[in-house]
DNA sequence: TTGGGTGCAAACTCTTTGCATGCCC
DNA sequence: GGGCATGCAAAGAGTTTGCACCCAA
């Protein structure tokens, strides 16, 4: 497992659910833990089976309890792909942002950075309706491995 | 209800269910003239629901199964917008085509257009691994009535 | 000791599927 | 009449909730 100190987010979110006010509790540290490990967005069931090869199993109730609260505090975005179910992955400003490419076949998820999409993006939030305070782009199509 | 004439999408939709093989069905004729006449996308409750209104009611099956059929003609999008259901909506090209708005605590939906952002994600889409058909961008945040 | 954190299992919602009926061709 | 289209009902999958137990404070 990383050290404690490669993961920024990880501690930095623990210490937000500590001035929150929350108690500390194992199960929300090692899905903390593991969500700041990944690169890009997991469903619910996938951050399930990773934890249950882990040290410490955590229950599905919890993965779903735990997601909720790190979402109000803005410390994980949730991701509408695929099939009916929710990802989720791990809120980093700056550097780790990104968006999702979906590949219509076999379903792949792959993440991509854009910095003139970005920057269309953030116009366009100033021209709309809303107070944008989030955003998500997916592109749709094939893979090269499901074209061939 | 509208006129054939007025419903373009519509009936260039049968038209395409007709020459790849379909036979006629009430169900899916209706659905579509239904989905032509929305401004936004509409997931498959409401759309049942808005069909119990009309003339000809159309059950829940059905309206899943005719969904999937229209995705795979690439007449209707599915949108993964709010909590764990799916949102469908006609596709045009050029003038009907637009992106959402959330509002994250009433959950409304908003449509809304922005040609450099469409540039932005034209350009994008030329420089990622996949092979992009679609695209789908949605902004978050608080909606006016919300936020007084 | 107290109350929040967690696990288990049941409940809930959305979606899909099997099968019988009915309508288009 | 043959076979796809549709409705009904049950099954599936993902998510949420109620309750009891456990652990941090």
């Amino acid at each position: 497992m990383a050290t404690r100190e490669a993961e920024p987010w990880a501690s930095a979110t623990l210490e937000r659910f500590a001035k929150a006010g929350y108690r500390r509790g194992g199960a929300r540290e090692e899905l903390v833990r593991l969500m700041d490990a990944q690169t890009c967005a997991l469903s619910a069931i996938e951050l399930e089976r990773a934890l249950a090869k882990s040290e410490r199993r955590v229950s599905r109730a919890s993965i779903y309890r735990i997601l909720e609260e790190l979402s109000e505090l803005g410390a994980v975005q949730r991701v509408e792909i695929g099939a009916g179910e929710a990802r989720y992955e791990a809120v980093r400003h700056g550097h780790g942002h990104h968006h999702h490419l979906v590949c219509d076949d076999c379903g792949q998820l792959l993440p991509f950075r854009d910095e003139g999409l970005e920057r269309a993006i953030k116009r366009a939030a100033e021209r709309v309706a809303i107070e944008v305070s989030e955003h998500e782009v997916v592109l749709r199509g094939t893979c090269p491995a499901c074209r061939s």
